[in-house]
Order: C-alpha cells, then sequence, then structure tokens
DNA sequence: CACGGAACCTGCCCGC
DNA sequence: TGCGGGCAGGTTCCGT
C-alpha cells in the first residue's frame, strides 16, 4: 500500500492490534518477502520469535515494529503490501490463507494472527537489530511532513538545489517523505505548476505552495481512511479508504478540470502516469 | 556525485 | 476464447 496516509492507516491498525503482543512463531510462505533480510528465511523466522511489539512507528513509507529488545522489525508494502489480521472475528476463527499471502506472525496470546499480503512482491520485512529507533536501511530517507521533526523551508532549499523536474523532486524520498504518484499530482494541481517545471527556475513561493498542498491533500486523505481504488489497498481489517473521491487530477483523464472545466490530460512521465490541467498548469517551454 | 531510465513482480483490462 | 500490450499506489541499481 503506497502513499504516506496509507501506511499511516495500516500504522495505526499495528499500533492497536499487535503492539504490548510477543511473536510466538513465524512462517514465511514466500523466501522473496524476506529478500532483504541478510539470513534469509530460516533465520528471519528464528530471529523474530520471542520479542514484544512495543510500538509500530513509521518513515514515509517505511514502517518498522519496534521491539522491547531495542530490535526492529522493517517492512515496506511496495506496490500492494498488506497487513491484515487474521482471526479477529468474534468467534476468533481464521479464515483461508489468502493467494498472496507470504509471511504470517502468531502470538503468545493464541490471539489472532497478523498476515503480510503482497501481490506484486515488491514489498518485505527485514529484521534489523538495534533498529527500535531507526533502522539503518531507513537512514536515507528524508522526514515525511507529518513528522514533528519536518524542516519545510529545507526541504524547499533542497528542492531549489536539484537540477531537475517538480515531480522528480517530490517523488525523490531523499528529499522528503511519502510523497508517490497521486499525492504529487493532487499537489502540483493545487499549486497550479506544471510536473515539469524546472526545479532551480522555480521561487521560493512556489515551492512552498506545493509542500503546503502535499502536506494539506496528505492529511486530509488520513482523515478519509487513505485513497484506494480496489481491494488492493486495505487497513489491517481489509477495509478502504474513501479520499478517491476528493481527488482532483490524479485518475481523472478527460474528466472536467474542478476550477475551470478543461479535460484532465493524462502524460507519461517517469515510466508512470501524470495527470494534470493544460490551462491551470501550463506546460514549461523547454 | 547527481541524474534518468531500466529492472524487479503479478494480475487485470483492453483490443485484435 | 486466446494472446499480446499496456498499465498499476514504489524502490533500487546501473550507466552516463
Amino acid at each position: 500500500m503506497p502513499e504516506l496516509p496509507e501506511v499511516e492507516v495500516v500504522r495505526r491498525g499495528l499500533v492497536a492490534h499487535v503492539a504490548g503482543r510477543t511473536v510466538a512463531t513465524v512462517s514465511v510462505h514466500s523466501d522473496r518477502a524476506v529478500r532483504r533480510h541478510p539470513g534469509g528465511a530460516a533465520d528471519f523466522r528464528a530471529v523474530v520469535p520471542g520479542h514484544r511489539v512495543e510500538d509500530v512507528r513509521r518513515r514515509g513509507k517505511y514502517l518498522w515494529f519496534a521491539m522491547d529488545s531495542g530490535d526492529a522489525v522493517l517492512a515496506h508494502l511496495g506496490m500492494s503490501g498488506q497487513f491484515r489480521l487474521n482471526g479477529s472475528g468474534p468467534d476468533g476463527a481464521r479464515g483461508p490463507d489468502h493467494v498472496h499471502l507470504r509471511v504470517r506472525w502468531s502470538f503468545t496470546d493464541g490471539g489472532p494472527d497478523l498476515d503480510f499480503v503482497d501481490q506484486r512482491t515488491f514489498g518485505g520485512l527485514q529484521f534489523v537489530p538495534g533498529g527500535a529507533d531507526l533502522p539503518d536501511p531507513v537512514r536515507h530517507i528524508a522526514r515525511d511532513p507529518l513528522d514533528p521533526g519536518y524542516d519545510q523551508e529545507a526541504v524547499v532549499a533542497a528542492v531549489r538545489r536539484r537540477r531537475t523536474e517538480i515531480k522528480r523532486a517530490l517523488l525523490d524520498q531523499t528529499v522528503v517523505s511519502g510523497i508517490g504518484n497521486i499525492y504529487a499530482d493532487e499537489a502540483l494541481w493545487l499549486a497550479r505548476l506544471h510536473y515539469a517545471r524546472r526545479t532551480e527556475a522555480l521561487t521560493r513561493p512556489d515551492v512552498r505552495r506545493v509542500l503546503v498542498a502535499a502536506t494539506e491533500v496528505m492529511t486530509a486523505a488520513l482523515a478519509a481512511g487513505g485513497t484506494s481504488f480496489d481491494s488492493l489497498y486495505v487497513n489491517v481489517n481489509g477495509e478502504s479508504g474513501y479520499f478517491e473521491r476528493s481527488l482532483h487530477a490524479y485518475g481523472r483523464q478527460d474528466e472536467p478540470c474542478d476550477r475551470c472545466g478543461t479535460p484532465i490530460r493524462r502524460d507519461a512521465f517517469m515510466n508512470r502516469s501524470s495527470f494534470y490541467c493544460p490551462r491551470c498548469q501550463r506546460r514549461p517551454r523547454s
């Protein structure tokens, strides 16, 4: 599950349902899901049980289980990863295994299992010794706009130091984290900036405007439970968010711009789609 | 070192 | 009905 609001929805669900519980057993149904764990599947299965989850933390699109030992289990959902509780109904009965079940944790309290489900297998888990505070593999990720330590003016400066297009900078997780393809397009629409505007030519107010827009749109999306177009993006109880109805640009090709009525356009950019209003967001002349 | 594109996967939807 | 191409919310890695 992709961008910051959706990952934060998952994090909150994990805090509510997993914090305070001790892992009993781990089963790995696909080695690829733990490919980033240095010791491989066998080591992952062996090292995680016995730890109690103290907290679940997040930076950008990464989240991690902070264990009582000071270690961490780091997770990234990739394009299609989900955490799902299995056995949380009134009778505690487990459902059939999901087709894309990759990793399962059981707990010493005998309560619901935690399943990591991932269709496209870009996501995964790894154990990071001593990583409870900030796992090493997350060190290169910039703070996200919802982080108390987020410094917007520092990000403004970092963006203007780049020599690239504004959308590339927004998607660069070492500049500012948490923004993905949906919220980049939404923020650019709100700020009336074309995705290909050169970062070095933007004014500080331009960059500030798009960063404020990104913060606001992600905050609103979080309040709505995230954005989801289908069952691929759900919370730990399998429920979808409903922010899709609030999108102005993303996925709205040929539909009228909510500001000026001009049909929204879709361009291929960075091996993906960019949606924008050709009138409100003028293409820079190159 | 910074930048830009390809690669990594599975599944669905469309047109032929 | 079947097949090929395009597309999907992300990140890493490699060449320039």
